[in-house]
DNA sequence: ACATCTCCTTAACAGCGTTAAGTGGCGTCG
DNA sequence: CGACGCCACTTAACGCTGTTAAGGAGATGT
């Protein structure tokens, strides 16, 4: 009968888990009672690695960020457009891996540096590509802010592949716009095929640069 | 000694209430209990207007939207472009106007149909512009998707003006991204005018629509 | 007059993030 | 060897949260 002692926590162990952990539950499920209890600690332990939750919450976005970067095949032969969208719907794809992911990414903020090099060879590419820096910054700012917007409005109606949020499917949403053709009509674009529509908007962004910025 | 009796709720009465008292204390700080406290009610007289809290932040946000449309001057001259920069300049406008304004709206959905009316207006008048339905709604949804996500990040570094979230000011940044040159002078050009950058983002996504979608 | 409906109160519950204090095991030092 | 001290955690508790159950006062209807 040994104990079969556990090794120590620390902080990476710990966010892993709760990422883990996380689509399970979701983020209002994500209670540092439910993360301890799959760590086999009490709540409490958390606070020696992390000053709140909201460090943990810092440190799991940093971890998603990570993942995402290291998935990413960054091609310096990449014309601007093409990196653009990779960055787009890389980070599209990642925040669609977590369960409310949207939501703690952006409402986090990263605990390192790890961003540098990335951010760092994407402003340089930019650069390279005919932009100034500052309009790098806004192509990037603007494109990134949107993917934001779209994820977080995406797992807002639709927090996880299947299970959909009550009370608002196009059915009664048609029904209670009857007498507004257009805007009915427009509910049945509004509700299907994201990927589709969030490539749309990228398309948009990208010509909207292209064209303001004379970039080729 | 007339106990000067309240004239009971509705569930304007608490909405208002809520949205006032939201701008005082923050998101975090919007408890049932606090709001009827100002109501001069015990918590659980809520329960008898809405089923739950989000039932009343979705009165809050339509609420916020109806006050919105109110202040805005529909021009049914506008040109497109002009009408895609009021609806967003109007939407930036409204969530800053209160406190974690973007959050709140984000996370709700409205409860009547409020928005019909200025929806069916605004897509008259891009689909009598030139664009098909389709471009409207992509053109609309980008839009607004880009507006939601610029504010929200907006108000998360500066919740409200004055005050700041700690840890995050361009110093700090600067120092963990040396090294990396592009990017250090890019924090100079993230943390600083936010209506410029705001605009300048509109201004791309016009662009992108003019350019993709051919409209004048 | 009694019953009904409306709107609110009191009391309580489980669960939350967080803090304070204590405790067992380990490494180092006298 | 024994004592000290640090690490990593536990136990106990605090004030707070959203929410439910039960009841009660006051107007309204018959």
């Amino acid at each position: 009968m040994k104990p079969e002692k556990r090794a120590p926590l620390d902080r990476g162990r710990v966010a892993d888990t709760a990422l883990r952990l996380l689509n399970e539950v979701g983020l209002e499920g994500l209670t540092l009672r439910a993360i301890a209890r799959e760590l086999d600690v009490k709540a409490p332990a958390l606070y020696w690695h992390f000053k709140d939750k909201q460090a943990l919450l810092d440190e799991m976005a940093t971890e998603m960020y990570r993942r995402m970067a290291a998935g990413a095949a960054l091609d310096p032969a990449d014309t601007w457009r093409e990196r653009l969208l990779k960055i787009n719907r890389g980070l599209r794809g990642a925040l669609l891996g977590y369960r409310d992911g949207a939501r703690v990414f952006s409402g986090s903020r990263f605990t390192g540096a790890d961003h540098g090099p990335e951010l760092e060879a994407n402003l340089r590419l930019l650069t390279e590509s005919g932009l100034t820096l500052a309009q790098a910054v806004h192509a990037g700012r603007t494109t990134h802010l949107y993917t934001l917007g779209f994820v977080t409005e995406e797992q807002g109606v639709r927090p996880h592949p299947d299970e959909r949020r009550e009370g608002y499917d196009v059915a009664e949403r048609a029904r209670r716009l009857a007498g507004y053709p257009l805007a009915a009509e427009a509910g049945k674009l509004l509700f299907d095929d994201y990927d589709q529509q969030f490539e749309e908007g990228l398309e948009l962004l990208i010509a909207g640069i292209a064209a303001r910025y004379g970039a080729g």
